[in-house]
DNA sequence: ACTGGGTAAACAG
DNA sequence: CTGTTTACCCAGT
């Protein structure tokens, strides 16, 4: 697994690809300590393709358009359901939103509003696996894992303005 | 605005 | 397996 640190407008996010992709992204620390470049000196070609990629889709979806090409993800981790939820994520466009419930629904799954949080929550790629654009049913934000100030900040970037804020 | 019950999934033990 | 915890949802007060 090779970490990578990719510096955005909005602060240095940290990356973690495996052989088959882009594994991980992390926000900003907030202390951001500028911890030596990443040890790795052997970097494959392909790392260094996603990084790019990486890097200028989180430079797109930062600015509120839509990324014209994503690095390939390592989703590995997840279960079945999780993966399943993450596919669909990636289907809403930049500036739409769906529902906990609309989500579960498409997936066949009514009902499984709160475990489509739950998957929402467990997304290890943030911001390009586009989780921000899932709010309540009542229009509401909902939660999520960066803090909500992320999301509000992602949201707005894309034009779209939750109720009560 | 608040409460309670229903629900699916992950996880600890 | 049971209990606990969720980035939920809806129908009642």
């Amino acid at each position: 697994m090779h970490t990578e640190h990719i510096p955005t407008r909005a602060g240095e996010f940290t990356a973690t690809f495996s052989e088959r992709g882009l594994a991980s992204l992390d926000f900003p620390r907030a202390n951001s300590a500028r911890n030596g470049t990443n040890g790795n000196s052997t970097r494959p070609a392909s790392v260094a393709r996603w990084v790019r990629l990486t890097r200028s889709a989180l430079d797109d979806v930062l600015d509120g358009r839509e990324p014209r090409e994503l690095p390939p993800f390592d989703l590995a981790a997840g279960t079945d359901f999780q993966r399943s939820v993450w596919r669909e994520l990636l289907k809403i466009r930049s500036g739409s939103t769906r529902s906990y419930g609309e989500l579960a629904a498409r997936l066949r799954k009514p009902g499984a509003a709160r475990a489509v949080g739950a998957a929402c929550g467990a997304n290890p790629v943030p911001v390009l696996v586009p989780c921000h654009r899932v709010l309540a049913a009542n229009g509401r934000l909902g939660g999520f894992s960066g803090g909500l100030d992320w999301k509000k900040r992602l949201l707005s970037a894309e034009g779209v303005v939750p109720r009560g804020a």
